[in-house]
DNA sequence: CGAAATCCTTGATATAGATCAAACCGATGG
DNA sequence: CCATCGGTTTGATCTATATCAAGGATTTCG
């Protein structure tokens, strides 16, 4: 629950970390965002790994923006089933404006800072800027995307698609946010334990490890350490994750 | 593929069937929607039960709102595994401003009548008036959510609570659009065959039926035909469905 | 340095749901 | 009236994944 105050220069190496609005390259459109109003009711919040930012059902009053880290959304059942229901990376936007309460757990998977916005404030800006109406509906339309795909995958892959799958999500937003293009070899480390890949995937963490070892096994993937992949090549491995080999990165 | 033109009256009884804007409750705002603009670029087009709206990947130069009947999403894979990743009731919105073709097969799964909107002006609609992105992020926001419950679903439900949730999702849509509020003896129609039922919930068609024949049994539906249910206890419907027990009809 | 805690791997077994197969039911059409 | 067809039910069997169990690797902490 520390409270930290980051100047924004540290942010500087991510494109608009200072705004909660964001953009699919380089930000073209920063003029229009406000951000000397969205100064004035902005502040930062960094959180442990491991550490819950928020409870399902918690009142929520701000929304925010991942400015460094990963964070989860998961819903759980009564009987502890969780599912993971959102993975958010840097630039991902948290919580619902005209909503009350926290919809998920929202729970730190590695270091994370956040740049909040206190709710009421944040929606009378919105009412005022169109644009951010604008660029949160084609956020939320990009989310919906992903969500639908997410379907499939728990609805009809086999574990070892989905295994694959998600390490070809990773690695490709990876791969994204590096700027390393389609290069070949592509290499990254894991951000999620096996349990948090579970439940993900929708499977249990031991299949998670023996689909990993699997994968290993057959030179799907390259593994050092238990973290550390790299891909050798990745056409292989969308095969593998059933997926149709358009790439999909861009809508 | 037949062309209708039907006249507004017509569609009298679903409130703002003619507008794209879908309403919780009443339409409080028309006023604000510029339906002089809106009547300029719109037409409708109905499809029978079984027809296909449009391919995943065909040009899709239009928006639409469903007015009467029902539509649904689903993506394929290239062995043929089917995921249905959307179900269109009266006044969901379908279509994405700013993309060019259809990312998912749209079915009419009930004789269908859609209001369209030729995506270009409609696009620049939006441009013009806010209180449309506005409207459609909210819409998106709770089509989110919905997806977000739904994953819940076909990542860590048993099969019978899958089947319960389906129940309990269209019951609760039916008794919404119907005005009967929480009364009990809940009484309606699947819209779906069983295999749309399984493409819905990630199952096969033959597991489907042996957990509806299962739930008849027991005693939580009751069913007359193989598609009229009627619900005699709709909290014991949501246990089954492994659900909170608060509703969830509004956000 | 040793103990405890995480996280991960691997093995043995159980089971929910898939698959394969057959037959039923109600509607439609000749 | 019978044949056909789409949708459905039910049975028998198979299998992918869960569950239960044990141990290995790293890190953390006293």
């Amino acid at each position: 629950m520390a409270r930290t105050s980051l100047l924004d220069d540290n942010l500087s190496s991510q494109a608009c970390a200072d705004c909660p609005i964001r953009h699919r390259a380089v930000c073209a459109r920063c003029e229009q965002h406000e951000l000397d109003r969205l100064e004035a009711i902005k502040y930062y919040r960094s959180y442990e790994a491991g550490q819950t930012v928020i409870w399902s059902g918690d009142r929520m009053d701000f929304v925010a923006s991942v400015v460094t880290g990963i964070a989860t959304l998961t819903q759980t059942m009564e009987d502890g089933r969780r599912q993971m229901v959102g993975l958010l990376l840097p630039s991902d936007f948290v919580g619902r404006p005209g909503r009350l309460t926290a919809a998920y757990d929202v729970t730190a998977t590695t270091d994370v800072v956040m740049c909040c916005f206190r709710k009421k404030p944040f929606e009378e800006l919105m009412a005022r800027t169109p644009s951010i109406s604008q660029r949160l509906l084609e956020m939320t339309l990009d989310e919906l995307d992903a969500a639908r795909e997410w379907m499939l995958l728990l609805g009809r892959k086999t574990a070892r698609e989905k295994i694959a799958s998600l390490i070809a999500i990773i690695g490709r937003r990876d791969a994204a946010l590096s700027l390393r293009s389609a290069g070949n070899d592509l290499t990254f480390d894991l951000p999620l334990t096996r349990e948090a890949m579970a439940d993900y995937l929708g499977l249990t963490l031991e299949t998670v490890s023996r689909q990993i070892s699997a994968l290993r096994k057959d030179g799907v993937i390259l593994l050092e350490g238990k973290r550390h992949v790299t891909i050798p090549d990745f056409d292989r491995l969308l095969e593998e994750a059933g997926d149709d080999s358009d790439g999909g990165l861009l809508a």
